[in-house]
RNA sequence: GGGCGAAUAGCUCAGCUGGGAGAGCAUCGGCCUUACAAGCCGAGGGUCACAGGUUCGAGCCCUGUUUCGCCCACCA
């Protein structure tokens, strides 16, 4: 016997194979003049600093699956990659770069340093998209679009601008969060708070003409420099008699007021806040309402600058060290108290970030998060799992504006320009050349960028050619499915939803599918710093493609996190190995055959094949089921336990003895049972397990009508002779061979060795079947002498089991002793006995015989006689034993 | 401070609109049976976190408690 196959599975040469194949043939291509219905998702575009991780890994296997899926089920598939600018990130990484070699951006110039940006970028950028494939991907590379590209930067000024028209984007002097680090302002969202250690000081500020002091507690003793004021609560009789009085500002000398303000909260501190307006939201607020001056004493480093007198030029925290030991040695420090407070952080740089007064560009939120609520409301777009909606929602409706430029370089340049003589704005699509307001030439664009989120936000039209009205757009939009983690719902899914509201006048995607995030074997994220990351193309090659997408799709049951263990997936490269050598039996067995010659309504089926293909019927209805509606890991293991359970442990065992055996009618009716099946099976599997697949596919016997398996239909079972009766009486087979099995095993029978059987039938109806069965009896209970029939004679010393109507008796001749067989049975009979005492409590009690629904009712009925009559038998067994002894 | 989620076998996790607790791995026993030892056959293992409640019936629904985890938030 020989196969194509080789003996075990090696992934490595079949996926770099097939993928070759795949992409060179333009099996991955979408066509938006297809009139077959669309199917279209949009990757969540990766940093093009990026490599790839588990996070990565998921998702993008996630979107595969449905991407494959969709394809066999004859949609025109757009999967539409391409990566992200990401503006800090990688300007970050070129500034490493420069640092190496002594310099800085500053030394080298902004149009030096964007050249050297492009340069890292066609170098090193984007290997994310090249381990992308490795992992299978079939996204359309043709179109791969990066946020930078001429199309998109084209859609961010249009976006820009129309906005601007709408008088939805606008500028304002405000506190922003600043990183001295990388010397931007941030959004809300960029700034990550975690809960510290710290210390709340006590400072005494003496009042001005008296010999009292009042005490301010603060968090930030180096601010104290730009203190204008200190505030108490109006209901605080504690310091009633003090507002508006004056406390001299020590290490200052300045004056400022005592005065009253609700926000104080009495409880905390000492009641009293000292009030630093350019360096503090809150104090920001009170400042406004009283008319306070704004004092900034830092510099966008994080450096006391020339307003804090001596301490200028110290770094702040280490300005704070000095500020407080000089407040000591003039005895104005009271106390410093511990005290756990949340530090704004830099998501990229982990720098703490500042409070800081500038001038910079917004988006007005109010209107865009309306509509996208109400999308939402509508069901326009549908949140999977619906418990994150309450998220979006919360989010949507506390949304502040949201602060858009940024003070890097590397970037989509914000397309302003201003006017030196009549200081003016214009705002402009094309590259402004004069004033649009005085004509003037002398201008000069604004030197910020775009937050890197802003040309996300436009990634589903954008990427498809907007603002062209492109076929594309009209095939593809609005896009079937986002898939994402929810770790950037806020800062992506809910600003395309507004940007595709606004300007698309449509939702982006018709459903979001927010997948688990991937941890660690303990539970911990995944980081370079823990040193816990499991590299996914090392996993790729350890254990292959396959096996690791089988084992992301299991572990992606919805609404928990993931955490991913090489075990696992070792099990599932096992199962990789499992289906291969399946492929191999039965690919030994097909010699010769014409798959082109398969009728199986022709065909005399047994109650194996009935059963298997009915199994098969099955399984396809609950992939359909769970594919649609994005239960994965169902998905996965609704095909493990077909393939391996049903298909390997028993349909095939089933089939030797006709494979093996002289009747060529037989063994041509089980060949083409086997074929059917594996090739379903193999088209089942392929939206997971795409290259194994393929290969299998491949090596079938006969023609396909597609040249790959990729373009193949997915199976709907409508061709499938469903025989649910015929299924049932093999299911008693298959009990009696479990019965037998169970025995021989609880015994210690070798399997090598042969048994006589006596089946004992209640009724002619199961004499027919088990004799219909009898080969696969012998065969799988390696039984030798086999005797059925009703009321047949028993073997004196037997060891007995029941399986339904069939009383199974061993004769224990020479195979085990009597104490062995009445142990067995004791252990049997009290299992039995539970499910007694179970259901005859449960049937005896009126209230549930009254109220459970007669469905229930029957069904328990049916357990209690069985298992009586199960117990009957297997006493009866017992006593006869022990009356032998 | 607000919100969300989790707690089920030794481990990792499933468990649908409430109807006799499941899988994989690990463990134990037996097998190199002509696709596969990355395998085959069998077995053991659970007070479904705790306390109440609703119900004929609760892992699932309700209330409270404990322990973890995450997200959001301008109390110095």
């Amino acid at each position: 016997m020989e196969s194509n196959l080789n003996k075990g599975y090696e992934p490595h040469d079949v996926e770099r194979k097939w993928y070759r194949t795949w992409e060179a043939n333009g099996f991955f291509r979408a066509d938006e003049s297809s009139v077959k219905p669309h199917y279209s998702i949009v990757i969540p575009p990766p940093n093009v600093t990026g490599v790839l991780h588990m996070g990565h890994a998921l998702n993008n296997t996630l979107q595969d699956i449905l991407c494959r899926w969709k394809r066999m089920c004859g949609c025109e598939v757009l999967w539409m990659p391409g990566t992200d600018h990401a503006g800090i990130a990688t300007q970050n990484v070129v500034e490493k770069q420069l640092a190496a070699e002594g310099s800085d951006r500053h030394a080298i110039g902004r149009d030096a340093f964007i050249d050297r940006v492009w340069q890292w970028r066609s170098e090193s950028g984007g290997q994310i998209i090249q381990q992308l494939k490795r992992l299978g991907a079939s996204c359309d590379w043709e179109r791969e679009r990066f946020t930078m590209d001429e199309g998109l930067s084209k859609a961010v000024r249009e976006v820009f601008v129309r906005l601007y028209e709408d008088g939805l984007i606008y500028r304002d002097n405000r506190l922003i969060n600043w990183c001295p680090r990388c010397h931007t302002a941030l959004s809300d969202l960029e700034v990550e708070h975690e809960d510290k250690r710290g210390h709340l000081w006590h400072l005494r500020y003496p009042v001005v003409g008296s010999d009292r002091f009042l005490v301010v507690a603060t968090t930030r003793p180096e601010t104290m420099l730009a203190d204008t004021a200190v505030a108490v609560n109006p209901e605080d009789e504690r310091y009633a008699d003090l507002v508006g009085k004056k406390v001299l500002l020590p290490l200052v000398g300045r004056e400022i007021p005592i005065i009253a303000d609700s926000y104080v909260d009495k409880e905390f501190g000492t009641g009293a806040l000292k009030i630093t307006p350019a360096h503090d939201v809150n104090d920001f607020d009170v400042a406004k309402r009283h008319d306070l001056p704004l004092i900034n004493v830092l510099d966008t480093s994080g450096n006391i600058n020339e307003n804090g007198g001596s301490y200028c030029g110290q770094e702040r925290y280490e300005a704070r060290a000095n500020v407080v030991a000089d407040l000591e040695m003039q005895g104005l420090l009271e106390k410093i108290v511990d005290h756990q407070n949340a530090v704004g952080e830099c998501y990229r740089c982990r720098t703490a970030i500042e409070p800081y007064l500038s001038l910079q560009w917004y988006v007005k939120v109010g209107p865009l998060a309306e509509t996208a609520i109400k999308a939402v409301q509508d069901g326009h777009t549908r949140i999977v799992p619906q418990q994150w909606e309450k998220t979006y929602f919360d989010w949507m409706f506390n949304l502040q504006d949201w602060c858009i430029s940024r003070q890097i370089w590397w970037g989509h340049r914000i397309p302003v320009w201003y006017c030196e003589d009549c200081s003016e704005l214009t705002v402009s699509r094309e590259d402004a050349t004069s004033c649009s307001h005085c004509g003037s030439k002398d201008i000069q664009q604004d030197t910020d960028v775009l937050d890197t989120w802003f040309s996300s936000a436009l990634w589903p039209f954008s990427t498809m050619g907007w603002p062209e009205q492109s076929a594309t757009l009209e095939k593809f939009y609005p896009t079937s499915c986002l898939v994402t983690g929810f770790d950037i719902l806020f800062f992506w899914v809910a600003r395309m939803m507004m940007m595709g509201l606004k300007f698309m006048d449509d939702v982006p995607f018709r459903d979001v599918y927010i997948h688990a995030l991937v941890r660690d074997a303990q539970g911990q994220k995944m980081s370079k710093s823990k040193g816990n990351v499991i590299d996914p193309l090392h996993v790729i090659d350890e254990f292959g493609a396959d096996a690791f997408r089988f084992t992301l799709a299991s572990f992606a049951a919805m609404g928990r996190d993931i955490k991913l263990s090489t075990e696992r997936i070792a099990g599932y490269k096992a199962f990789a190995n499992k289906l291969w050598n399946a492929s191999r039996f039965t690919l030994m067995n097909l010699e010769g055959f014409d798959p082109a010659a398969i009728e199986l309504d022709q065909l005399e089926l047994s109650d194996a094949d009935r059963w298997i293909l009915t199994r098969l019927a099955e399984t396809i209805d609950q992939t359909r089921q769970t594919l649609e509606g994005y239960k994965f890991n169902e998905t996965a293991s609704t095909l493990y336990a077909f393939t391996w359970h049903s298909f390997c442990d028993w349909y095939i065992e089933l089939a030797k003895d006709a494979l093996y055996g002289d009747d060529p009618q037989a063994r041509h009716r089980v060949q083409c049972v086997l074929f059917t099946v594996l090739e379903q099976l193999l088209r089942l599997l392929h939206p997971i397990m795409p290259f194994i697949t393929e290969e299998i596919w491949q090596a079938l016997p006969g023609s396909r009508t597609s040249a790959s398996i990729m373009q193949a239909t997915y199976p709907d079972g409508a061709e499938l002779p469903i025989d649910r009766a015929g299924a049932e009486r093999m299911e008693l087979v298959m009990d009696v061979v479990r019965a037998i099995r169970n025995v021989r095993g609880e015994m210690d029978v070798p399997p090598g060795k042969q048994i006589a059987a006596v089946l004992d039938c209640k009724t002619a109806a199961a004499v027919a079947v088990l004799q219909a069965g009898a080969m696969a009896i012998r065969q799988l209970g390696k039984v030798g002498e086999l005797n059925i029939g009703v009321g047949i004679a028993r073997p004196e010393q037997a060891a007995t089991q029941v399986a339904g109507e069939v009383e199974i008796l061993l004769p224990l001749a020479g195979l085990v002793d009597l104490a062995e067989e009445e142990k067995r049975l004791e252990k049997e009979i009290a299992k039995v006995q539970k499910d007694v005492d179970l259901f005859s409590k449960k049937l005896a009690n009126e209230k549930f015989v009254a109220n459970a629904p007669a469905e229930i009712l029957e069904k328990d009925r049916g357990k209690l006689k069985d298992a009586e009559e199960k117990l009957a038998v297997l006493r009866e067994s017992l006593d006869k034993i022990r009356a032998l002894k």
